[in-house]
DNA sequence: ATGGTTGTTGCACAA
C-alpha cells in the first residue's frame, strides 16, 4: 500500500508541531505539502529526515511554498515551470518521482475577486499546468497533482453555492481550467469514492466557520486513471482542523494498492 | 454590505 497526502498548512513554522504529530500517527509514504510560507534555507530537512523522509522544497519566504516529502524516494525534482514562458515569482508548484509516481505539490493562486488581476493570473497558471502536461507528460502514466486547487469543483463542495455567486472558486472559467485538466486525463479520486456533499477540506479562520459547518473542498489529488484505479480509499481527516492552532486546511489522504 | 480570524511582517496584506 502507498499512502499519499496532501495538506495545505499555512505557514510550516507555526505549523511544525502539529505537521509531524500528525505525519507520526498517519505514516504517509508521499506527503505533498502548501503554502509552507518558508525560504529554502529555513525547511526543515533535518525533522522530516529524522523521520525517514527525503525532501523536496520550493519556496520563496513569507509567501506560498510547496514540498514534497517521501519514503519511497525522491527523484528526478523540479521546482516551477518547464517551458519558455515568462518567470513566475511565485513558489507554487514542485514534481518529483516518488515510489513509481510522478507527483505535483501545486498551490494554485487564490484569485482573490473575479476582477481583480490576480484571479487571470489564477486562470492563466491553470492553463500552463495544462501546456506542460500536454509538452512533458504522458496521460497513460502513474501521475498525480496533489494540493490546493483554489477550485470547488461542483456544488456538492462548498456549504452554500449562493454565498460564493460573484466570487472566486465556483466561477465558470475556474470550473472550466479545472475540467481542462480532467480533459487531459486527471481524474478527482476524491469522487471515485463519496457521492455525497458536504465534504469538505477547508474552513475559514473566520466566523466560526467550521464550527457551523460552513466550508469548501478545495484540495484535490487529481490523478490519472491508471493511478487513480488504485485507489484503495479516500479521506479528508477534518480533525486535523479541530483544536489548537490547526491549518485552516485539513489533509487528504489516499491509499494506493501496490 | 460588512465582518469575522490567522499568519506573515511590521503598523498592511494575503487568505
Amino acid at each position: 500500500m502507498l499512502r499519499l497526502v496532501t495538506w495545505n498548512v499555512n505557514s510550516l513554522k507555526a505549523r511544525l508541531d502539529r505537521v509531524t504529530e500528525w505525519l507520526e500517527q498517519f505514516s504517509p509514504d508521499i506527503v505533498c505539502l502548501q503554502e509552507t510560507k518558508l525560504a529554502d534555507k529555513a525547511f526543515p530537512d533535518l525533522t522530516f529526515r529524522e523521520m525517514g523522509y527525503d525532501c523536496a522544497h520550493h519556496g520563496q519566504g513569507q509567501w506560498n511554498g510547496v514540498a514534497i516529502l517521501s519514503k519511497v524516494g525522491l527523484d528526478d525534482v523540479r521546482a516551477g515551470w518547464d517551458d519558455d514562458g515568462e518567470d513566475d515569482p511565485e513558489a507554487r508548484l514542485l514534481w518529483a518521482t516518488c515510489g513509481g509516481v510522478r507527483v505535483a505539490s501545486a498551490y494554485v493562486p487564490n484569485g482573490r475577486s473575479l476582477d481583480d488581476d490576480h484571479y487571470t493570473y489564477k486562470l492563466r497558471w491553470l492553463e500552463r499546468l495544462r501546456a506542460t502536461l500536454d509538452d512533458h507528460e504522458d496521460a497513460g502514466s502513474q501521475l498525480a497533482i496533489c494540493g490546493d486547487y483554489n477550485i470547488a469543483p461542483d456544488d456538492r463542495d462548498v456549504w452554500s453555492p449562493k454565498a460564493f455567486e460573484g466570487a472566486t472558486h465556483t466561477s465558470e472559467p475556474e470550473r472550466a481550467a479545472l475540467a481542462r485538466l480532467e480533459e487531459w486525463g486527471l481524474e478527482d479520486v476524491f469522487r471515485r469514492h463519496h457521492d455525497v456533499g458536504g465534504l469538505f477540506s477547508w474552513w475559514d479562520y473566520r466566523g466560526g466557520d467550521f464550527h457551523q459547518g460552513r466550508g469548501m473542498r478545495i484540495d484535490l489529488v487529481m490523478a490519472t486513471r491508471s493511478l487513480a484505479e488504485r485507489s484503495a480509499m479516500v479521506v479528508i481527516d477534518r480533525n486535523a482542523r479541530k483544536g489548537k492552532q490547526p491549518s485552516d486546511h485539513a489533509p487528504v489522504v489516499v491509499d494506493f494498492t501496490d
